[in-house]
DNA sequence: GCATGACGTAAGCTCAACTTTCGTTCTGCG
DNA sequence: CGCAGAACGAAAGTTGAGCTTACGTCATGC
């Protein structure tokens, strides 16, 4: 390809617009100018190439030969472009939008409120997927992850981190068993064990010394909770209706840090879709 | 064609030289701009899209799957758009140059250079043809005519003309001719009788008076000239090696004008060779 | 370990491409 | 006919896309 013996693509781009519409005026309102701008393009145009491309006659403006044979080229080579990169767009929209989620805060917060991202905007399609693990976005195919994170977290390379909310880490459970002496109150153990058992050391308590009970799923959890089968570490965000309700209340635990929640995206370029989404986000918390 | 979603064709330039050559600075030097320019245009395109069209592993890259499939189409589209762009200029470059001429200047000064013309520009073919109207050039398909003018003249509108040389009109005979009373001297009647009257009868002469002898070509006149078969009204430029060398000499008639030789061309945009032929001829005199 | 040649980023410049403005010409209509 | 409407034409003025420049970083090869 010789790039360098290429006239301007913005030249040809006048020409092919005014052989489609037959006239400047015309040309310059699909390509959204004026029609001086379409006329001095076609002249420097025709002044590059050497060639009269145009028949001025009057108000009116034909092609001549040479017009016509490099008009039908450019027709072909636009379309093309155009098909290529609308293609591409197409596919881009269309395409589902996937979402990893920690299934804490998903549950509670996101899937409950999906109905309204829906209705915001319809036609784009969100696949919720949880993912216990700090998985590799880009690699995986995820357009953007929520995750919890504990304050003081710095930006990775490579991701943009966008902070939902903060919010407190807090020892909870139900108000019957808030009166026994601590080390008597049985801990559940959902997922992500190994980071609650660290808070719990650096609050002060021994994780090992406790006795425990595991969940697999977040909601059982909290529902165990509940339900008085025993304490849990949560974020306030989460058990705040709760909380409220007096079914739950905080243990008097010291030193739980406060934890963001984020959403994560890869860096780079980002279809609107994503952007969409992950502004929704920051509405509903 | 919706134009007005297009992204910027440089934008789509810097992305399909990106992807044919497999490196921004490759690229660059296809283009013939930085490896800057390159990277900011793909990213832009990247950005406007909101798509990663290449994968940037430290000092290579890779196009992704989206990638790929826009360079498709952008391949077969800019190569379109090149193909017809070349086809025209190759057409173009290759048409004939037709230049119409007076027959006069033609013989004695054009065709015995034509030689040089095509040593110095290979590859142009000329066709002169003799031409003794005053022809529509646009219409009859002419790139060029050479013209004697008198001067004065003022350019009409449509044409460009440039003078070659400014040279007196002489009457001239040869030297035995001379001594003889101006009335007895036989006139040679070539092509373009009509002028040559007129500027007779200005310089107070009556062309009808005179005895006249016709001839079709004006290498023949001339030749008659040389031979003393009469006078003939000449530019000096077209007689100068007869006069020098003693076998014509100028009659003393008063009131000639100055005429100038001149390259009409049609206004507007003009091909290489066209204008290589003018620039020549102008070197000629 | 140093030269070379990729890519990345940011700041600033420049000119191509556009708008604006005013003219002209052509057509259709009351 | 005279006037409005809609083309194209020309030229001067404006602006921001698309560069260059300048400086880093990182990988490769000698």
């Amino acid at each position: 390809m010789r790039w360098r013996d290429l006239p301007s693509l913005s030249l040809l781009r006048a020409f092919d617009a005014t052989a489609r519409h037959g006239s400047f005026a015309e040309a310059g309102r699909a390509l959204n100018v004026t029609h001086a701008a379409v006329t001095q393009a076609v002249r420097g145009l025709e002044a590059e190439l050497g060639v009269t491309l145009v028949q001025r006659a009057g108000r009116t403006v034909a092609l001549t030969e040479a017009g016509k044979r490099l008009a039908q080229s450019l027709g072909e080579g636009f379309g093309a472009i155009a098909a290529g990169v609308a293609d591409l767009r197409q596919t881009e929209a269309r395409r589902v939008l996937r979402v990893a989620t920690t299934t804490f805060i998903a549950e509670t917060h996101v899937l409950p409120r999906l109905a309204d991202f829906w209705a915001k905007h319809p036609g784009i399609e969100v696949a919720m997927t949880p993912s216990p693990a700090s998985v590799d976005l880009g690699r995986e195919g995820f357009d953007l992850a929520i995750r919890v994170l504990e304050e003081g977290w710095v930006e990775p390379e490579g991701l943009e981190i966008r902070r939902l909310i903060r919010t407190p880490l807090l020892a909870t459970c139900a108000p019957q068993l808030a009166d026994l002496d601590p080390m008597e109150i049985p801990w559940l153990d959902g997922p992500g064990t190994a980071w609650d058992r660290e808070q719990l050391r650096k609050a002060g308590i021994d994780p090992d010394a406790l006795r425990k009970v595991q969940f697999g799923s977040p909601h059982l959890e909290m529902s165990a909770a509940r339900q008085g089968l025993g304490a849990m570490l949560a974020t306030e965000i989460i058990c705040r209706a709760d909380l409220e309700a007096g079914r739950l209340v905080v243990l008097p635990v010291e030193g739980l840090p406060f934890v963001d929640y984020v959403a994560v995206m890869p860096q780079g370029p980002r279809r609107p879709a994503v952007e969409a989404f992950a502004g929704w986000l920051a509405t509903i918390f």
